[in-house]
DNA sequence: GTTGAGCGTT
C-alpha cells in the first residue's frame, strides 16, 4: 500500500529526483513527482512523493520543516484526489 | 535571468 505526500516549499530548482533522494533514506519512496506549470514549464514549487504507508508518518516527522536546497520543506500528507476510490 | 502560498497528471 502507498499512501501520497505533499511537499511544498521547494526551490524552483528542485527536480523529482531530488525528492526521492532526499525521501528515500527515511522509508520506501514508491514514487516522486514535482509539479511543474503546464504555460511556462517551470516548477511550481511544491511536489508529491509516494511512499509506504507504513512510512508516512516518519516521512513527515523527517522530512517537515527540513533543511532542503536552502529552504525548510512543508511535508504533509497530501489531500485525496479525484478518482482515488 | 522574475515569483513563494499552496494540493498534482493520465
Amino acid at each position: 500500500m502507498a499512501k501520497t505526500l505533499y511537499v511544498g516549499n521547494l526551490p524552483w530548482s528542485t527536480t523529482e529526483a531530488d525528492l526521492a533522494d532526499a525521501f528515500r533514506p527515511h522509508g520506501s519512496v514508491i514514487s516522486s513527482r514535482i509539479i511543474t506549470d503546464k504555460e511556462t514549464g517551470r516548477s511550481r514549487g511544491f511536489g508529491f512523493v509516494e511512499v509506504e504507508d507504513a512510512d508516512v508518518e516518519n516521512m513527515i516527522a523527517a522530512m517537515n520543516g527540513a533543511d532542503f536546497g536552502g529552504r525548510q520543506v512543508v511535508v504533509n500528507e497530501a489531500k485525496p484526489r479525484q478518482g482515488q476510490y
